[in-house]
DNA sequence: ACCTTAAAGCAAATATCTTGCTTCAAGTGT
DNA sequence: ACACTTGAAGCAAGATATTTGCTTTAAGGT
């Protein structure tokens, strides 16, 4: 979040802010990601250069924010009645919406203008909640149940290191297989 | 590698490219990384500036290039004597180096400046290289050892992803645990 | 030795970024 | 309601950085 959170609550600093947020995602699907520059959000924005690097430094910590913006999650977790298909059905959608190029850029967008990590602390939390939803509701059924943490590195953490540094040949089976290798037919 | 691979072997172009990267590396030391610039880099590296625009682009590709060659591991993995422990010494030592400030910048830049996702698979075939190196030395033990890849799940991407991610609290118990979690006490 | 050609140098034209100063308007106290 | 305070926005000039067309250099091949 960079700076943004110093912003004050209501009034003209977030009327700004929501219209140069705008003018970034419709500039990215107009133009694309490469041809955006800080002069073209601004102008699109109705706003002046030095606002935006007064604001946000320059356009990586920007595009970071609008990147993690675009990351969280909109919908709880489906309940599919047990943990393990739960997670299976989440890890899938999650590999899925990730590892497609937008997501991809994404991704590294929050985490490259991050210079304090609390953008990519924000996306490990993002999964982290939901994740939480799914292993309280396998509480709920009495189901056995890893703690978050371990979801975070046997599901995620895999997930997300070949998205970032083997994105080859990733698809859904990948993810029910993590899952069925921690929460695998052996009941462990 | 971007746009390197296509110099010729020998002559003036080498002699240009480790010019300039021998000046990133200088500069990094001496300025520190958010000092430099690509104006800066060319005057030290005797060269003009828009020879690195061109054969790089930008100062972020340059950046992960230089950012891989020092994610190079430079030694093979130590040999001490069993699967387990050669697991544990070489994931402390990663773990120690990559997120220390340094290493996390490195890593950083790798994917940063890296458009086809080339750099970050030179990063993941590093690890994998040394881990091929233990588990042979394993089989040769007639040790019985997991996959690469399942070592790459299990050890490295969880490191990898709390280095990027959750960057509080890393400590070298936490790549003995994943280790032992994999060739754990009960033997698998 | 002479060609060929990829890459480097140079310099002018653009574009981007920084910064000091001014203006605006949200929040505060009377 | 009114003026006061203050953080953020606008503006514009100057400093830097980037792009680009053209020229020159030198590696590799004949």
């Amino acid at each position: 979040m960079s700076r943004k959170t110093m912003v004050r609550p209501g009034g003209r600093s977030a009327r700004v802010q929501a219209s140069v947020h705008a003018a970034v995602r419709e500039l990215e699907a107009e133009a694309g990601r490469e041809a955006l520059t800080v002069p073209l959000v601004a102008a699109r924005a109705g706003v002046t250069p030095s606002t935006i690097y007064r604001r946000w430094g320059d356009l990586q910590e920007l595009l970071s924010d609008v990147a993690v913006e675009r990351l969280r999650p909109e919908t709880e977790p489906q309940d599919t009645g047990s943990l393990r298909s739960d997670l299976e059905a989440w890890a899938e959608q999650f590999l899925e919406e990730m590892s497609a190029p937008a997501g991809r850029a994404y991704i590294r967008d929050a985490l490259l203008g991050d210079p304090d990590g609390s953008n990519a602390g924000q996306c490990s939390a993002y999964a982290a909640e939901q994740i939480g939803v799914i292993l309280d509701r396998a509480a709920g059924r009495e189901e056995k149940a890893p703690g978050v943490d371990t979801v975070l590195d046997r599901v995620v953490a895999p997930m997300m290191y070949r998205i970032l540094f083997r994105p080859q040949g990733l698809d859904t089976a990948y993810a029910r297989r993590l899952v069925a290798g921690l929460v695998g037919p052996a009941g462990r």
